[in-house]
DNA sequence: ATATAAACTATTGTTAACAATTTCTGTCAA
DNA sequence: TTGACAGAAATTGTTAACAATAGTTTATAT
């Protein structure tokens, strides 16, 4: 099985869609960046090439250049000859994303505090709606990605491109590390928070966004527990949601 | 031509050295980070897959490869069916590097400062005497990768592997900056800056390393001029047939 | 002489076959 | 049963040929 023939047995949705060329190599990033962020692909995952291939219905080269790029950002590791995993980070590179996290986002949130425009308030509070709705309806996967995907926003509200692309891959990157060695009541971002530093932004207050920020880092931070060795090792399969 | 054959005409430097095996995409990517943190590499200068396979010695896939890390990183720009080039940051970007830099670089001095490992101390102090020699010797070249390099290994002494790799990326980027938009004379980094900022982690001063660190910043940043066009920006002289 | 279009060259993108390596499986012996 | 070993299967790494696109030259007509 898993050859080369696309010709869809049934039960594959193969290409599915219409004429649509074919999935670039961005396209299978984000795909696989997003099945992280909501933790679908947990650590040490397998990501065997031909698996790929029929997924996204696309050639090896393809799949290869993107597992490429995902290594080269840290959350995919590859290995000589066989094969790339889901990056599986130990407490060290834990301690090293969230070190970073702390000290670029509270100085940032200070910074959009200063003056923010009003494009981006309206995408950042239209985000925390979102996350409010997706609590209302215990909507564990969205609340996970869209708890995440808040930080990466408001790196984006500071108009500055380069931290933002840093910001993401470290968003990434603690998504793996909560799943890794978060407990269950804590899988997420604590309920408020984000509320709050909005407020905190919204009133132009710089000492309490960037306050609060260093907190809300540190209650994730402080919800991890590095003692349990976590397996991890998930099977591949329809993770990546065809549908 | 430009087949197979590597049988390089001779005035090529040959296959980078000997008899070892063959440059992984690693060894390249060091090979053209080096030569654009040295700015013998200048932005949109076109790195053409023939050209380098025979310049390295290897195969194109390899070629590609480095390519493709070297672009996720924004250090090269693919452009599709056309190749890839060196990036060329415009002022927006540039202003994104340094603000990224601002954010994370003071306050990463701030905490080593705080207490800095004896053996990355010496390693500090070394490479302040590697570049004092360079000016000495008005080694330009070695002048201006060893600017860049401080900061990087300046990171690296936190001892934190995920903000060293993000600010060894925004070095080399910030290089490509100053290639474009710095005078001559700004070439590198102000003489002294960098043993005064040594001096004031040594003696354990967080806010004065923070705050020198941040005014060595302004200073290469205020060097900084954006209102001519600098040769080899965009295509633009061919654009208007000067050819 | 200039401008346009066609033919050609050079370069990049893609695919498929092949080679090398790892992993699995089954057999045999202790 | 366990362990070691050999062969088979599956997976990844590499190469070379082919396809497609961009760039350049040549030819041609105005």
């Amino acid at each position: 099985m898993g050859n080369k023939i696309n010709a869809s047995s049934g039960t594959k949705a193969e290409k599915v869609s219409k004429f649509e060329s074919e999935a670039s190599e961005q396209d299978i990033v984000d795909r696989i960046y997003t099945a992280v962020m909501e933790r679908r692909l947990s650590p040490n995952t397998k990501l065997s090439e031909t698996k790929l291939c029929d997924s996204f219905g696309v050639g090896r080269m393809r799949v290869r250049r993107a597992l490429l790029i995902l290594a080269s950002q840290g959350i995919v590791n590859l290995q000589s000859n066989r094969g790339a995993y889901v990056s599986c980070p130990d407490q060290s590179e834990a301690n090293d994303v969230f070190e970073a996290r702390m000290h670029i986002e509270p100085s940032l949130a200070a910074q959009i505090a200063k003056g923010i425009d009003p494009k981006n308030l309206k995408t950042l509070k239209d985000h925390i709606a979102l996350e409010d709705n997706a609590r209302a309806q215990k909507d564990r996967t969205s609340i996970i990605r869209l708890s995440g995907e808040f930080h990466v926003k408001l790196a984006a509200a500071s108009g500055n491109m380069v931290l933002r692309r840093v910001i993401r891959e470290l968003v990434t990157r603690t998504s793996l590390i909560v799943g890794l060695f978060g407990s269950p009541q804590n899988a997420s971002c604590p309920d408020n928070e984000h509320a709050d530093i909005m407020k905190a932004i919204e009133s132009g207050n710089e000492e309490l966004a960037e306050r609060l920020l260093r907190s809300h880092l540190e209650h994730i931070q402080n919800g991890l527990d590095f003692s349990m060795t976590r397996p991890g090792q998930m099977d591949l399969k329809q993770i990546l949601g065809l549908g």
